[in-house]
RNA sequence: GCCGCGUUGGUCAAGAGGUUAAGACGCCUCCCUUUCACGGAGGAAUCACGGGUUCGAGUCCCGUACGUGGUACCA
């Protein structure tokens, strides 16, 4: 089945309806790398057959994403390439030559029954023990289709431009049956399977006939898809062994589902326990509902890909942590699990948190300065920001908690917890503090050692635990109980704004 | 209902007939640190159930249960 001496070509083919969400970005993810991984080339393919799901901006969206995650296509609508169109609609005229060659060699037929009719014909022939009934072999023969009008009444029809689709013909008793990369056999019963739509009245296909049509004229070597189309495949395999000859077929891999804390992962979800589950924020164009992305909300595109990764796959080995290229290097579909992994959210934190830890300062600096720059911080020196970077990142869960950990920095504390230190404020504590500041002043040198010695030799000189000031300290400072070392804080916000802090709290806590 | 797929701690998972059933996240305890983190040391917690096969089963087979997907002129 596998053509050994031809290239390995895959494909991700989304509809543009909509935000990206995190299983979609993982089959992108398992594409990409098994493309890199084996020296081919990872398309891009719009499926826009649905014209009444049409979305405006999603397709952009979609290249927003993939390029933000690193994951870009070797061709697609947008890169080019030497199979297009890469856009569905584009190729319409042809998937009705298809679909008419599948009727001419009895694979297929045309049906006119209207949605009326089929409305009509699930009502008559449900039963408990069927409740919902497919157009299959045991009613097709009581339809409006050309298997039971005369060729006459067909013809006719067709040349007033009756409104039909076609269909496949399912045959009977056959097993169906294919290899899958992950699930290795899978078969079906004929018997059980629908005869579907192939091309629609308004003439565009069904994903089922664009699929394989496409898949073809693209030489797909190995489709990659998420596991909910397992149970259409049968129409995808006959279709391929009617069109093109199953020694033609890419392989199947039939990816696991990502699952949210009930279930089926959704955008509900997400606003429901406070995750995002889109790779970047969406607004729907037409209702205005806002979905969050992994971007925005703070997780670093290595720490994305990283975690989709492991979510489904592992190499085998107690590494967690992988770069894209140690991704690609290390990927293998053999490993992809069967069963389907639910998302776990602090799991999820804990990959982006590690990749804050083992990136330098430099990586972070744009980012972080977006960030600040977002919340009105003002940065005059870059390196200033840098080092400050170096200090607070081990802190950092989220991009976004960048702002409170670094904040107070470039400006004095909006607020101050107070109540930190106020129960065992006293009079000697204050007058270490206005002593404090009057040496500071005097002092000639500005350094974490020479600051840390004036406030030691202070304390021991008035009788007080040093650590009992440090706290005090750090709430003039800071405004909160978090943060590197007091001195390291002090030495870095300057001279000025230290006795400044401080006198200013005094006052506060002295009132 | 029918069809498909799946089932190792709360979650992600290693495991391919013989192991004290790895590891990670989360949780708890302690150490470091008179802040918060990082880091370090420990701890609690698992093979869905029932039958087989086998000297021996998390691993193989069959049932059941549960979960999940499909059952559209949506993808």
């Amino acid at each position: 089945m596998q053509k050994s001496n031809e290239k390995v070509r895959v494909r991700f083919a989304p509809s543009p309806t909509g935000g990206l969400h995190l299983g979609g970005v993982r089959t992108v993810l398992y594409n990409y790398l098994f493309a890199k991984k084996n020296g081919g080339k990872f398309i891009l393919r719009i499926e826009d057959t649905d014209q009444t799901r049409f979305v405006d901006g999603a397709e952009q969206y979609i290249y927003d994403c993939l390029k933000w995650c690193g994951l870009e296509p070797d061709e697609s609508p947008l890169h080019g390439g030497d199979y297009g169109p890469y856009r569905q609609s584009e190729r319409k005229a042809s998937y009705r030559e298809y679909a008419e060659q599948l009727v001419k060699n009895g694979n297929a037929y045309y049906a006119f029954d209207t949605t009326q009719d089929l409305e009509e014909m699930r009502a008559n022939f449900k039963t408990d023990l069927n409740p919902s009934p497919q157009y299959d072999a045991h009613v097709r023969m009581k339809m409006k289709n050309s298997l039971t009008l005369s060729p006459e009444e067909v013809d006719n029809l067709l040349k007033t431009n009756t409104p039909h689709v076609i269909r496949i013909k399912m045959p009977s008793n056959e097993m169906i049956s294919f290899t899958d990369m992950i699930h290795q056999e899978v078969s079906f019963d004929s018997n059980t399977v629908d005869d579907k739509v192939l091309l629609k009245a308004d003439g565009m296909p069904t994903y089922h006939l664009a699929v394989v049509v496409d898949d073809y004229l693209m030489k797909i070597t190995h489709a990659f898809r998420g596991e909910e189309w397992l149970s259409s495949a049968p129409v995808h395999i006959l279709l391929w062994k009617y069109l093109f000859g199953l020694d033609q077929m890419p392989q199947w891999a039939h990816l696991p589902l990502i699952l949210g804390p009930n279930g089926k992962l959704s955008k509900r979800d997400g606003a429901k326990f406070g995750f995002p589950v889109y790779a970047m924020n969406w607004t729907d164009p037409r209702s205005n509902e806002f979905t969050e992305g992994f971007k925005e909300k703070g997780f670093l595109p290595s720490a994305f890909v990283n975690l989709l990764a492991l979510l489904g796959w592992n190499d085998g080995t107690e590494k967690e942590l992988f770069s894209l290229d140690e991704l690609i290097h290390q990927f293998s579909i053999e490993r992809v699990h069967k069963s389907g992994a639910k998302f776990d959210y602090e799991k999820a934190k804990w990959f982006n948190q590690e990749w804050i830890k083992q990136s330098v300062a430099d990586e972070l600096l744009s980012d972080v300065k977006q960030i600040l720059e977002a919340k009105d911080v003002i940065i005059t020196d870059v390196d200033f920001l840098k080092s400050i970077i170096e200090l607070v990142k081990d802190r950092c869960v989220l991009m976004t908690d960048f702002y409170e950990q670094s904040v107070y920095f470039f400006k004095a504390p909006q607020t101050l917890d107070i109540e930190a230190v106020k129960p065992k404020w006293n009079k000697a504590k204050s007058d270490f503090f206005s002593e404090f500041c009057t040496q500071l002043e005097a002092s000639n040198d500005w350094d974490t050692i020479t600051i840390e010695t004036i406030f030691k030799n202070l304390a021991t000189e008035k009788n007080i635990k040093p650590g009992e000031l440090q706290l005090p300290m750090r709430i003039m400072l800071v405004g909160g109980k978090f943060g590197p070392a007091v001195f390291e804080i002090a030495n870095k916000i300057g001279k000025a704004a230290t006795i400044n802090r401080i006198n200013t709290t005094l006052v506060e806590l002295n009132h």
